[in-house]
DNA sequence: CTGTGATACGGGTATATACCCACTCCATGT
DNA sequence: ACATGGAGTGGGTATATACCCGTATCACAG
């Protein structure tokens, strides 16, 4: 067994990410994608960057990933005003993919919310403030 | 902020593996590659096999990484007696950067476990052993 | 109205990871 | 001795991520 905490780390973010993807299967969405969804919907019409800022995640990064989203349809970009602009959009696929998806993350958020526990949110959220 | 368990994990585990490469920096080596260069000095000569068993990765994951190390000259292979079979031993390099990493990894170490406490590290074993 | 610096994005490259397929090599039963 | 199946590896492809650079566009100072 390893006793690197962030190797342990790591593999933990994996497992419990494989179980989410498995829980979003039917949909045939991952986590990530799921993720990028939501945001989407809150903030549409919204840049790449600005999805990138509110999420954490590099420009270039979300760019790939919402083009991932483009080729299945659940997801568009329209030229914004300022043509440098690229912004994004829920389809209704989109849409309703979420609709779907929300009860089977549910069920994950709820499974991995019961192992972790209310002291284990509370050490994530310690970790997330401290690094 | 997300409120998704799964993309809070995810986040922390990057951020920590930030935070321990940023450490390892001296030496070169990721905390990844850090990790299979432990191993490697735990169980060499290994197969490629046994050494992604041994630390819960994909055979092919190793073998990439491993040949990431082979062009630094932390590692080498050799070919076993089984000739399907590719051995991987530490270098001189390899050891001296184990050597050299340690202190460094210690720290990164120590400052993690202070922020998680033991609280936490008992919720991440129990999320390892549940998923 | 023009030039310059800032901003938005895309693409290249890199690591880390997984899965699947093909190839090679071995080992064992007939 | 040979055939068949199993084991070991490598390579292809995919996602997710980061950083850096180039290009296109904009906004503002002069």
């Amino acid at each position: 067994m390893s006793d690197c905490l962030c190797v342990t780390l790591r593999r933990a973010a994996q497992r419990v990410t494989a179980l989410y993807d498995e829980a979003l299967a039917p949909i045939g969405v991952t986590v990530a994608q799921f993720s990028l969804l939501r945001h989407v919907q809150r903030m549409a019409p919204v840049s790449l960057s600005d999805l990138a800022t509110s999420m954490g995640l590099d420009r270039s990064t979300v760019g790939r990933n919402t083009k991932l989203l483009e080729r299945t349809k659940l997801l568009a970009t329209i030229p914004g005003e300022d043509l440098r602009e690229s912004t994004v959009v829920l389809t209704k696929r989109g849409a309703r993919a979420l609709a779907e998806g929300a009860p089977l993350w549910e069920q994950a958020q709820a499974r991995i919310g019961a192992v972790l526990g209310e002291d284990g949110k509370r050490s994530l959220k310690r970790l997330m403030t401290a690094v």
